[in-house]
Order: structure tokens, then sequence, then C-alpha cells
DNA sequence: GACCAAGTCA
């Protein structure tokens, strides 16, 4: 196209730049950019935002800052793709200190801009900040457009007030399928999987056509509700009744509820029948279903797939030494460690942060750099002892270390949940729930761990994993112990 | 002619 004789025009390098979405495009848009210079227009507005909006999809926040500080003229747009750029990036401040500074620089945000900077709600600042933005929108009146409450239910969700998600929705003039979605996938990630198969219900009543989507979040209701008669109903349901073709993720749900379920051989089964190429993501729920249920036959050919075709996801490689260590397999623990070592691969260390007081505070296990340490790891050990008075025994099986079992338990009890949980609860008033935020999964001994931490101090715990919401209370949690 | 909303595993 570049080639051709005549000079193109604005359109056709604003076509070429559309086409640029992904990383993989970053090279052919700064060769259509280059082009843009050497021929000597000066772009317009529409194409100096096409532009940015390339690089902010493909390349880095740094060259698309460059863009966008050379635009000759700026407009709420060019705005919009900036925030929209740091968020997709994950740098929700940088977002928030944009949509700020946009304002001091005299552009209304609009119904673009508040979608675009909800979805940069995230951490642990992300539900007051998504509030602020929740009042900034009913302030200007844009609280009737279906997309705001769309990503409002999102972001509510996401940030761990199942409550007002529930509650936009209920308020929400109109309704799609989007917002039907958003609330079915916000429930199920909240543990709520009965509730949110109800909603699907009544969507349906509503005559609402659900969509490929809506069924990815069914399923992974059924999943969490560990609901498998139910799930091959409404995957039946979804071919017959609505036409739609399962493709791989509804696939990767029902091996995931299989597996989940203890079916691992059903699970096999249907990996080897799916008529679409089985992607990491599914050898991956399936792998998770062999530590969970400790075969370590079928997770090394689990983890032989999702390796070939993602050879450098670390948690592949921690999952699989995690299920030989259970099993007592310390040879092959070591074979795993040094495969890793080898191609350079290192697993995220495992995090916990909670807020007080307008203050975040991190943890990693046996960290010892928190100021009160000492009353830390003093009302961990005391309350350690409660739980084991109330039959708590520790469960030693994801330590990795080839140690005594005195030692594994050691390992165990200073996990980062448990220093965060404590934390709360030495410094904010008895009976008000903890909030706490981890970047991986919680280990299971955790998890059992602070249900009967709920019950002993009589606080509602949540806590925010890497994939969905605990609501630990009275001694059980809202995910039923199916995560 | 440009920017925005929902998804499985770890």
């Amino acid at each position: 196209m570049l080639s051709c004789q005549l000079l193109p025009n604005f359109f056709i390098y604003a076509t070429l730049l559309r086409r640029c979405t992904q990383m993989k495009d970053m090279m052919e848009g700064k060769r259509v950019h280059a082009h843009i210079i050497k021929s000597g227009m000066q772009p317009d507005i529409y194409l100096g935002n096409t532009l940015l909006n390339m690089y902010a999809n493909t390349g880095s926040v740094i060259d698309t800052h460059r863009v966008f500080d050379k635009l000759p003229q700026k407009d709420v747009v060019s705005w919009n793709t900036m925030i929209v750029g740091y968020a997709k990036h994950g740098y929700g401040e940088e977002a928030f200190r944009l949509f700020h500074q946009m304002q001091q620089e005299g552009f209304k945000p609009d119904t673009v801009t508040c979608t675009s900077i909800l979805k940069a709600c995230t951490g642990p600042r992300a539900l007051e900040w998504g509030k602020h933005i929740h009042s900034h929108i009913m302030k200007a009146g844009y609280n009737v457009d279906v997309r705001i409450g769309n990503a409002l239910i999102d972001m509510y969700a996401k940030c761990g007030s199942l409550e007002a998600a529930c509650q936009v929705f209920d308020v929400m003039p109109e309704r799609d399928v989007i917002s039907w979605t958003a609330m079915i996938v916000g429930l199920a990630q909240h543990g709520c999987g009965e509730e949110a198969l109800q909603v699907f219900e009544q969507m349906r009543v509503e005559g609402v056509e659900p969509n490929a989507v809506t069924f990815v979040g069914v399923l992974s209701a059924c999943s969490h509700a560990g609901l498998v008669e139910e799930a091959y109903g409404y995957f039946s349901s979804m071919c017959h009744q609505n036409g739609i073709s399962p493709v791989g993720e509804h696939y990767g749900c029902m091996v995931d509820l299989l597996g989940r379920g203890g079916h691992l051989k059903e699970a096999e089964d249907l990996i080897k029948k799916m008529p679409v190429e089985a992607d990491a993501t599914v050898w991956g729920s399936l792998l998770g279903a062999c530590r969970t249920h400790g075969n370590v036959e079928l997770a090394e050919c689990a983890a032989e797939n999702c390796l070939q075709l993602e050879p450098k996801d670390a948690a592949v490689y921690v999952l699989l030494s995690h299920i030989y260590a259970a099993a007592g397999m310390w040879g092959s623990v070591t074979k795993v460690r040094n495969t890793m070592k080898e191609r350079g691969i290192q697993k995220e260390p495992g995090r916990c942060w909670i807020e007080v007081e307008n203050k975040i505070h991190t943890f990693v296990a046996e960290d010892r750099t928190h100021p009160q340490t000492e009353e830390i790891y003093a009302e961990l050990d005391k309350l350690t002892g409660q739980m084991k008075e109330g039959g708590y025994v520790a469960d030693t099986r994801c330590v990795m270390h080839d140690v005594d079992e005195g030692e594994r338990e050691q390992a165990i009890c200073y996990h980062s949940e448990r220093l965060a949980i404590v934390y709360g609860l030495i410094s904010t008033e008895p009976g008000t729930p903890i909030h706490i935020f981890k970047n991986l999964r919680v280990c299971s001994d955790c998890h059992t761990a602070t249900k009967i931490i709920s019950k002993i101090v009589r606080r509602e715990i949540v806590a925010r994993d890497a994939n969905r919401f605990h609501h630990f209370k009275d001694g059980s949690c809202s995910c039923g112990d199916y995560w």
C-alpha cells in the first residue's frame, strides 16, 4: 500500500495505523509513523490521535507519552487515549494523575474518560478511587449511560464490593447483555455461584439473549459452586438453544469444573475430544486440578503440554514442583527448580498487602521488615496456639523445602497472608472487617487457617487473591473451599 | 475518519 506512487492521504494512514492493535504490530506502526514524518504532512487532530492510539496499543508508555507531548493540538480524545494506555499497562496511579491534569488544563472528562478511568481502578487504593469516580459520574449525570453502568459493575465487583456492584445493576435504567454478564461474572468471582445462576435465569426471563462470554461466566459460576451436572446442562443449552458453538474458553471452563470436582479422567478425555486445539489455559486448569487431587502422573502430562505452548510460564514450574513436594518427590522438585534456573525463569514472590489508615503495608513470607514486627509475630504465635487448641493441624504439602516437619510448619505459619491479617487485627477496631490482597493464589493451608482465625477473632476477613475473592466468616469461606 | 464496557487456568 505504501509503495504506491500516489501520496497516501490521512485516511489511508489512519487505516494502516488502526490495523496495529498489538505489541507485535509495533514495527509496522512505526514504519507508518516514519512515512508520515517523511511526507512532511502535519497530521490533523484525528490522525494525531490515531497515531497516539497505535503507540498506546503496541508500544511502551514512554513512547506513547513522547507522541502525546508532541501533538500539535490535543482534545479530550487524546487525553482519553493516554488514560486507556496507562490503565492497560497497569499504571493506575499515572492514569489518575492524567485524569486530574486534564481537568486542570480545562478539558472536561466525558463518558469515555469515565469508563476508561474505571479500568485503572486496581490495587489497594482501587475502591477509594472507584468511589471517587462514581461520585464524579453522578454529578455529571453520566450514570444513565449503559456503558458507564457496566464499567461500574465491573469495577465494584473487582474491587471487592459486591454489594455496590449489585446496587448499580439494580438501579440501571437500561441493561444490555454486557450488564448481565458483568453481574454474573462478578457474583461468580465472589463465590456466589448459585446467585450468579439465578441472575442468568432472570436474564432469560427478561428476554436478553446471552452470548458466548455470558456462558463463560455461567460455566465459571458452576465451576466455583461445584455444580457439575448443571454445567453440562448449560453447555448443551448453549449449543442447542442459543446456537453458540463452544470455543476453547468454554471447554476450558468445563475441564476446570471437572478437574476441581476430582473427575480428572473425564477432564482429560474432554481435552482429547475438543474440536479446537487445547491452549495453555486448558492444560493449566488440569494441572491445577492435579495439585488439588494429588495426581503426579497426569500433572506431568499437563505440565509438558503447558510448557510446549508457553515455555516461559513460571506458574507451571511452580505448580509442578508443589505437586512433587506434596508427594515427597524431592529429587524431582530439585530437577524442576534447576530447569527454571537454566531457562532463566523466575517465580513471582508471594506478597500480601493491607491498608490501614490510608497507608499500604506489604508483607512477604517470614517478613521481618515491618516496624511492628515483634508485636505482629507475638500476636501470630498466640493466635496459632489458639488455632491448634481448636484442632488446627498445619498442612505442609505446599512447602517446597526438603526439611523436617517442624521447619516446614514454621515456614507456613509465617506466610504473608497471616502477617497481613494479624497486622490488621492489632491495628483496627475489634469487630471491623479486614481486607487483604494477595498477588498470587492463597495457599490451601492459609485458607484453612483464615477460616479458623475468622471464628476465633469474630471478624469478617475479605481476601482478594490473584483471581477471586474469599469472604471468611464464622469459620467458613464464601468459596465453599472450591477455588 | 480517532478514544470507552463483560470472560476460563495459574
